[in-house]
DNA sequence: ATCGCGTTGTGAAATAAATCACAGTGTGAT
DNA sequence: ATCACACTGTGATTTATTTCACAACGCGAT
């Protein structure tokens, strides 16, 4: 159990939350082809990813629901809940905040940061909002490896320092920018704009070409 | 000028941004490395991106700021502004609301939608807040071929029904599901909690299998 | 029991994307 | 005027990811 393509471990989050709906519709068993309409792959992807975890089913039931998410979280969550601490409680930040509590329980955002006297000392989505100027020292702490940076991009790169000194191992990037840090901390980008002005592209060109469109409709 | 790699889109886009910020400082050319360095990629991938976009560089002083931006906006935007309908006035829909007023000129989003009573009516981020069960006949009125879902999970699919019924044709999905849309509807999906777990899985495993870092520090 | 069908697991092939590596070129220094 | 250097443009290669396609399997029907 060793490499696990980049690709396969986003599917995974999401098959995860698939099986929650469907275990919560009571169904025991899955076939790959059921998961590839859910998520919008192919059966034989899902089939590869179960096989790169080593999961196995069983060519008459199935997968088993139970043990697929068993794995998945096996996989993807720590033994115990993982704190994050996120930076910037404007729009974005807040949404993300409030999105967040109570979501996933394995992953809790436990402290928000801003600049704003207003919102410094308050309570958003029940975390609390500290000073900027205490990022490291309250990530260190509260011993946080999971950061948000949802400040303008001027600010990003301040920020992710700070993070990382306070010992921060992974940072989710809501900035548009390309984040400097060491090599053993794992950045990933949500860049909003790129994703509308791609939308924007293909929309216009008419989205033959575009790769993502997989389902279809009746 | 045909065949555009999906993932080359999206660095066009991020291009620009930063090609932007070059020409706020008066820089009039840039070297495939210097935006290799600031858009988090390499040399060869910058220089190869504009080749397939067919613009080419002098090797003495590099490529044009002022050329590149305008082949990208060639590309990229329309002959004339966008207009978009954005569904689900939520923290999440309002975040995107306000970020994008005024942001990108060529991108507008001109009306948003809700089921809340109390949002019916009313101007967030400068934008009417419009019933949902007007979704098709607005966005057909207006002529909106782009919509954003910032709807939750549970009628995600019956919001894009809606978009695509008024002639959206492409769709910002926030909602984690897989839309089913006609063929010829681009769909480009963000989910933030696939990110987020993406983030943690590689921050616990000591993210050197991730792909993402290349930027190093010091 | 036995058969047939639909499904899994997976090597092999195909496709997509990134990287290498180097010839060609123009500029500034001498 | 000539030279050396740094950079571009790009064919070739490598790496990553997806898809194909089929053997193996086990259940349900007969």
């Amino acid at each position: 159990m060793a490499l696990i393509p980049d690709k396969t471990i986003g599917r995974l989050s999401l098959y995860r939350r698939i099986l929650g709906r469907l275990l919560a519709e009571r169904r025991t068993h899955v076939h790959s082809h059921d998961l590839a309409a859910l998520s919008g792959g192919t059966a034989a992807q899902v089939r590869r990813d179960f096989m790169t975890v080593g999961y196995t089913g069983s060519p008459a039931r199935g997968y088993d629901v139970q043990g697929l998410v068993k794995i998945i979280d096996e996989m993807l969550d720590g033994p115990d809940v993982q704190p994050i601490g996120l930076v910037g409680v404007g729009n974005l930040g807040r949404a993300v905040l409030t999105f967040f509590s109570g979501r996933r329980p394995n992953l809790k955002i436990v402290a928000a940061f801003d600049d704003d006297p207003d919102k410094v000392g308050r309570l958003i989505g029940g975390c609390p909002v500290h000073w900027v100027n205490e990022v490291e020292r309250v990530v260190r702490e509260a011993r946080i490896r999971i950061g948000v940076v949802a400040v303008p991009a001027e600010v990003a790169q301040k920020v992710a320092d700070l993070l990382v000194a306070g010992g921060v191992r992974g940072i989710l990037n809501f900035a548009p920018v390309a984040l400097r840090v060491p090599r053993n901390v794992y950045v990933e980008d949500l860049d909003v704009t790129m994703s509308m002005e791609k939308v924007a592209y293909y929309a216009r060109m008419g989205s033959a070409a575009g790769q993502e469109e997989r389902r279809d409709e009746g």
